[in-house]
DNA sequence: CGGCGCTCGTTGACATCGCAACTACATCGG
DNA sequence: CCGATGTAGTTGCGATGTCAACGAGCGCCG
């Protein structure tokens, strides 16, 4: 049994690898020149946007580890956009929340990041072909995710 | 006119990033627990193997910045699996060959490696899936790419 | 020739990330 | 009720990545 991959299977695979890994250097890059946040950072905020959330649920969420979600979740309290509490029900689990000066500064920042998204996504590939890249990706997550 | 993504565009995009970015993390780790190799430098590797490059080929190639390169190939030499040589054409550029024990170590983990990537992207999608995300992504790193 | 601007590759300072170890709390089983 | 085990979150340290600045060499144009 050769394990090998066919020569088309190389090139998407390659493909699959530069191009995700260009991409979110470009994304990362562009959020921190407009706006000064990390994509690590941007994503939190967009997560914590849809209701306040445990540092674990977070770190599922995102798909990042618990530590990494610590260090991130510290700088944006530092820069006052995200607020953490303890919980009550929960005395080991620590609730984190956008401020309103956090909201605001997402919702600008959101402005500028669609507009680089269709720049180098959304414009770039048929409808159809987003629906099957987005639909794949996340069969991948799946599968990552529980291993 | 309203830059927004609908809802079906947003998380498309939102499996793209979070799937490509753990993809990428989990593919790193795998490489890096059972032939102690990073992604980046494996990525070096492969190209090299296809033939000696000057540093900034490689760098476009892998579409890494030419600092990073500089960084990533040092280790390579270091640990022998990588040759530098001045380029006489050209004497501000840089040969880089991959050594005979690079080949064999590029071989070995080659095989492991093929392995996770099928567990996690090749055995998950159907053969079309994983065709139109190599496609799409290759359009994608084409517009990132002359940006 | 001589200067100007470009590319090549590297370097050092700084930011970010992964990992392992740790504290504190919860939960389960006797 | 108590000890064992598991989970939440943090911390420190080492590895890796970014960015700006640099020295060196190329090449064009006067």
């Amino acid at each position: 049994m050769t394990p090998w991959l066919d020569a088309a299977q190389q090139r998407d695979w390659r493909a699959l690898v530069e191009g995700a890994g260009l991409l979110l250097a470009r994304v990362d890059k562009h959020l921190r020149d407009t706006h000064g946040l990390t994509l690590a950072e941007y994503e939190i905020l967009v997560h914590l946007s849809e209701g306040h959330l445990h540092m674990s649920e977070l770190a599922t969420q995102v798909s990042h580890s618990r530590a990494r979600v610590t260090q991130t979740v510290d700088r944006l309290v530092r820069a006052g956009l995200v607020s953490r509490a303890p919980c009550p029900q929960d005395r080991r689990g620590v609730h984190a929340a956008l401020t309103d000066p956090g909201r605001a500064r997402l919702e600008a920042a959101a402005r500028d990041h669609v507009l680089e998204v269709r720049r180098l996504v959304v414009d770039v590939l048929a409808p159809d072909e987003l629906t099957a890249v987005g639909s794949a990706l996340a069969k991948v997550r799946a599968a990552a995710q529980d291993t």
